[in-house]
DNA sequence: ACTATGACCAGCG
DNA sequence: ACGCTGGCCATAG
């Protein structure tokens, strides 16, 4: 099966975050542009649900530090597990949020 | 916390 | 190329 170009645009976005860090879908979105590229939060997250088996998907969050739907649960194992800050059911994106610096 | 509205983009006919 | 539809969103009220 074919991969089209954006999808491994935002696929290679995601891989660049580090462990223990988290972006969000606009963040996301907002450096696939930075990158020559075309996305939105909403098609970042389209794409995830699609093609983000490959890559540390629990890295993408909501603006508000919720995980996605449907995988709350291994997204929470996983972030945990890297030590990731949480505040209640939400990651502490004050503390956790991440950008690639270029 | 919840709803409503806005904005943007890919997929499909 | 064009219009329509819906999405793991964002933001304001």
């Amino acid at each position: 099966m074919e991969i089209p170009e954006h999808v491994d645009r935002v696929l290679s976005v995601v891989e660049l975050i580090p462990p223990g860090h988290v972006m969000s879908y606009g963040a996301v979105a907002d450096v696939v542009r930075e990158r020559g590229g075309t996305a939105s939060a909403r098609s970042v997250g389209t794409v995830m649900a699609r093609y983000g088996g490959a890559v540390p998907w629990h890295r993408v969050v909501n603006s508000a530090g919720r995980l996605p739907p449907g995988h709350e649960r291994r997204a929470r194992a996983a972030l945990d597990a890297e030590g990731v800050p949480f505040r209640g059911e939400r990651v502490d994106m004050r503390a956790a949020a991440w950008y690639p610096e270029d």
